[in-house]
DNA sequence: TTTAATATTGTTATATTATAACACTATGTA
DNA sequence: TACATAGTGTTATAATATAACAATATTAAA
């Protein structure tokens, strides 16, 4: 399969390298607080480049938290169906990469005959740690 | 099956009412106007009814467009799974009932073994008026 | 290699979505 | 009644996200 070589601007890289380093979602403006010192200073600077790695597949949004995660599927595909596994109590999110679940989520068709390309589903749950307390 | 009788209060009733007749999505700050005239002037007169209603399962958030739509499962019951239908175009939102689906998610364990009484499905699409455009 | 198109950046201002904190009122239940 | 719980009203503010404009960098085509 050819991918493409997709070069990363200084922004988007450095808002990546964030984004992938960390064990847990970052919210946009936890992300601006820790780039300001490489000189991103605006909002807008972290969101455009946050649409645009979601964009290219190499990081997702987490709908219910408003937080962003580094795709661990395969970083660079562009990637339009995720599901997730969130921990309501200590809130880790891991991403779940499980082929007969995609299978089975791409080949659904609804009740009128319709089917997806793209889809985002989120599990919630408590994690083996926090189930143990 | 016994089900609990709830008792909407009236600010529930009103914002409930107004969610459930609308044909789309509501957002809170537009459901916040329409309201007005009922007496309801606040943000977060809006919101705490939103927030019971949701728990209560009469209402369900679409995690990606930030709006409400009253549910059309069965609308006396708490639903912690959902499923929902987006048109990427028109931006129609059909909540999807599926026993299949449902059985599987509920069913679905990852690697680790862990299985969920809860999840948010969504999926992404253009509806059959917009495909044929 | 110049040109033109496209993507990215920087910046200020503002829109949208959501909650904190406090005082008070209504409702259901022992 | 009286007590607990849930709901209301209000002001202020926090958190999330985009609009609009000007400039610069990068890519791809002529």
């Amino acid at each position: 399969m050819v991918q493409k070589q997709i070069n990363l601007s200084k922004n988007q890289k450095i808002i990546f390298d964030l984004i992938d380093k960390s064990p847990e979602p970052l919210k946009a403006y936890s992300i601006l607080f820790n780039v300001q010192k490489k000189g991103i200073k605006a909002p807008l600077q972290v969101y455009r480049a946050l649409d645009k790695l979601v964009e290219i597949g190499k990081i997702h949004k987490i709908e219910s938290r408003n937080a962003f995660i580094a795709c661990q599927n395969s970083s660079c595909q562009i990637s339009k169906t995720t599901a997730f596994s969130i921990c309501e109590s200590c809130e880790k999110v891991t991403e779940i990469k499980d082929n007969k679940l995609a299978k089975y989520l791409t080949n659904f068709s609804d009740n009128t005959g319709m089917n997806y390309k793209k889809y985002n589903l989120e599990f919630f749950g408590l994690c083996k740690k926090c189930k143990r307390k």
